[in-house]
DNA sequence: TAGTAAAGTGGAAACGATTCCATCCGGTTT
DNA sequence: AAACCGGATGGAATCGTTTCCACTTTACTA
C-alpha cells in the first residue's frame, strides 16, 4: 500500500505539501495540487484511516448501543440514526443486547467495548442502565446522549417522547370511540417509559370519570408472545371488555393474533389500540389503529445534539415532536 | 488521558515490559506484572485503538453491507453475523442500501467506505452488484465473502441457500396438500435468487405433472405492499387458484392482509405459503406456512469463512444447510 | 528601491501503541 | 571456573498521518 510519502516523492514535493493537497486545508499551488492528485491516482494512494485518528485524536465514528435487534421496533431507529450520521458524513458502530433479561450487562459492555474502540461519541437507548451506570460511562466517554431516557441532571441529553401525553391520547380516542368498559397489557414493570404512558392513560381517563383501578390489566414483556399471552389472561379472567389497550404494537399484534384465534372479532366484539407506530401495524388484520410515536424524529434530534457536542456542528435540534394516534381499523366507534 | 509510557513510568518499568504485560505476551516477571497492572489501576490507563491498528495493521473490524434495514429480513442476519463477530471479540460495521432502486450505487459507496475505514473483511450482501463491481471490491479489500450471491470463480467465497431445493420445495408442499390451481407472486426480476426459486418451483410441478405455463403469475418487489398488488392483481386476473406461492414472506404476509380484506378466507378458500421462514410469519393470522430458509446459518457461516480468511483461524464452515417446510395453518390440505 | 506581508514549501516532531534488538542476570552444563 | 542458555528488561525504531516551524519566493506598498 502506497503512503503519503511515496506520493510525496512521486509528485516531487515535500511530506508537508503532499498532506495539504489531500487532507484540503492550508495554502497549496495550483501545480502542486496538479502534481499530487496525478500521484495520487497513479499509486492508488488511500489514506490510513489509522494514522490520521491517531494523529487527530478523532475517529469520526459514532457508537450506537441498543437492547435489541430482533422485532420491528429498533430496527427503525437505527435506521434513522444511520442515516443522520451518513449524511454528515461519519460512521456509526453499532452494539446490540442479547435479551431484555441481560439488558444491563450488555449494555455495560457494548459501551465499555465502543468507548475502547474509540468512538467520539455515544447514542444509547434503554432502560436497563441505572444513574450509577451512567456516571460510569460518562468517565469513559463523556460525550454521549440517551434515548428514551429521563436522567435527573442530564435532560440536556435525554431525548424522550412525551410518554405521558401519548398515553393519554390513546385513553382519549377509547373513549371518544364510545367505549367504556376497558383492557390493558401493560409492559414490562422496569421500564419508566411503560409507566409514564399508563399513568397519562390512568389520568386521561380519570378525567372522562373512569375509574382506572376498576380496568383489568396484566403485565408483558413488549414481545408479541407476551400479547398473546397476555390477551389470553384476561379473556379467562372473565371481566368483559370492549376495547383493549396494549402498550406497544407488538403486543398488540400478538394479542390480536390470539383474539381472532380463539374467535373473538376484532374490532366487532374487542378493539384494539397499539402504541408505537411500527411499520408493521399498518400490515395486521385488522390495520392497527395506534398511538404514533414520532421514534425516528426523536432519534434523530438525540444525534444532531450529539453530533454538535461531539464536533462543535450546528445541526437543528428539536424536543418536542407531538405522538398522534394514526386511526386504523382495529378500533370500533361504538 | 494516559499512555502507556506514563504507566511505564509509574511502574518502574521500560516501555517495553509495560506493553507486553498489557498486551499479554511475551515473556514478564509477576512482580513487574503486578506493579504494570497496579499502574494502569491508578491512571486509568485505556490503550489507544487508533495506535494499536497502526502499528499492527490490522482493525480487528468486520465490515457489513446488507441492501436494507426496514423490514423483517435482514435484521436476523444482521443479528447472526453481529452475534459471530462479537463471539470473535471484534467489531462490526454495518452500511446500509437506502432503496432498493439505488442499491447498487448505496453498495459501492458503502464498501468502499468500509473499505477506507481500514476493516479486515467485508461480508455484503445482495444481488445489485455486478461482476464489474465485485473486481473493483476486491482491488480495495481483496478479503470478503457475499452473501446470496453465486460468482463464477469465485464460489469458494459465496454462500447462499439452495434456492432451487427450496423452491421445489415448496411446490411438493402445495402438491401433497392437495392443491393443483396454483398461483404465483415472484419477486424482482433482477434477483437471481429468485429466478432460482421460481426455477426449481417450476422443475417440481412439471415433475408432478402440472404445467407451470398455465399457472398466473405476478411479479412483486417483495414488499408487503407489492404482496398486496399482487393479490388483487391475480383475483382481478379472474383465473382460479386454491394455494397462492409467494417468493417471500413479506410479500405473503401482504397477500394474506388483502385477501381477507376483500373477504377471501385463508386457507378456507385460499392456501398461501411463504418463504424464508422470517419471525413474524409465526404472528400472522392465520399462521404463515413457508419455507425456512436456514439464513442465520448461512450467515454465520460465510462469516466464519471470512474470520478464518482474515485472522487465519479455524472456524468450522458448512455450506449445506437444507430448507424446509414449516407447516402451520395458513395451508389447507384439502 | 527597499521593506514587508502573504503565499508556498520542506521536513521534523508528534500521536500511542508494538516489536525488535541488545543487554543483563541467574542458573545449569561441561 | 568458564561457557552457555533462556527468561526478563529497557529503549529505539516503526506504523502513516497532520501540524508546526523555519525558510524562500513572490507581490505589493510606501
Amino acid at each position: 500500500m502506497a503512503t503519503i510519502k511515496d506520493v510525496a516523492k512521486r509528485a516531487g514535493v515535500g511530506l508537508g505539501t503532499a498532506s495539504r493537497v489531500i487532507a484540503g486545508n492550508g495554502p497549496v499551488s495550483e501545480a502542486a495540487i496538479r502534481r499530487v492528485r496525478k500521484a495520487v491516482e497513479e499509486l492508488k494512494f488511500r489514506p490510513s484511516h489509522a494514522a490520521r485518528v491517531l494523529q487527530k485524536g478523532q475517529s469520526q465514528t459514532i457508537g450506537v448501543f441498543v437492547p435489541l435487534i430482533q422485532g420491528s421496533f429498533y430496527t427503525p431507529i437505527v435506521h434513522a440514526i444511520y442515516t443522520a450520521v451518513r449524511a454528515s458524513g461519519r460512521q456509526m458502530v453499532v452494539e446490540f443486547g442479547q435479551t431484555p433479561e441481560s439488558e444491563r450487562e450488555d449494555a455495560l459492555a457494548g459501551v465499555e467495548f465502543l468507548a475502547e474502540r474509540g468512538c467520539d461519541g455515544l447514542i444509547m437507548m434503554g432502560t436497563a442502565l441505572r444513574p450509577a451506570d451512567i456516571a460510569r460511562i460518562a468517565e469513559l466517554q463523556p460525550r454521549f446522549v440517551l434515548l428514551n431516557r429521563s436522567i435527573p441532571g442530564l435532560q440536556e441529553r435525554c431525548f424522550n417522547p412525551d410518554h405521558r401525553a401519548a398515553g393519554a391520547a390513546a385513553a382519549r380516542a377509547l373513549y371518544e370511540a364510545g367505549h367504556r368498559r376497558l383492557a390493558v397489557i401493560e409492559g414490562r414493570k422496569t421500564a419508566h417509559d411503560n409507566t409514564l404512558r399508563m399513568r397519562g392513560f390512568e389520568e386521561a381517563l380519570r378525567k372522562c370519570g373512569i375509574d382506572p383501578g376498576q380496568i383489568p390489566r396484566v403485565r408483558g414483556d413488549f414481545s408479541p408472545d407476551s400479547g398473546r399471552a397476555g390477551a389470553r389472561e384476561l379473556l379467562e379472567g372473565g371481566t368483559r371488555f370492549t376495547a383493549l389497550f396494549c402498550a406497544n404494537d407488538e403486543m398488540a399484534i400478538g394479542a390480536i393474533s390470539y383474539l381472532r384465534e380463539v374467535g373473538v372479532d376484532v374490532p366487532g366484539q374487542c378493539s384494539v389500540i397499539g402504541y408505537d407506530g411500527i411499520d408493521l401495524s399498518a400490515l395486521t388484520v385488522p390495520a392497527l389503529t395506534t398511538v404514533l410515536i414520532p421514534w425516528r424524529e426523536v432519534a434523530t434530534n438525540a444525534l444532531h445534539h450529539l453530533l454538535n457536542l461531539c464536533y462543535g456542528s450546528e445541526l437543528p435540534v428539536t424536543r418536542d415532536i407531538p405522538a398522534q394516534v394514526l386511526w386504523r381499523k382495529s378500533v370500533a366507534h361504538i
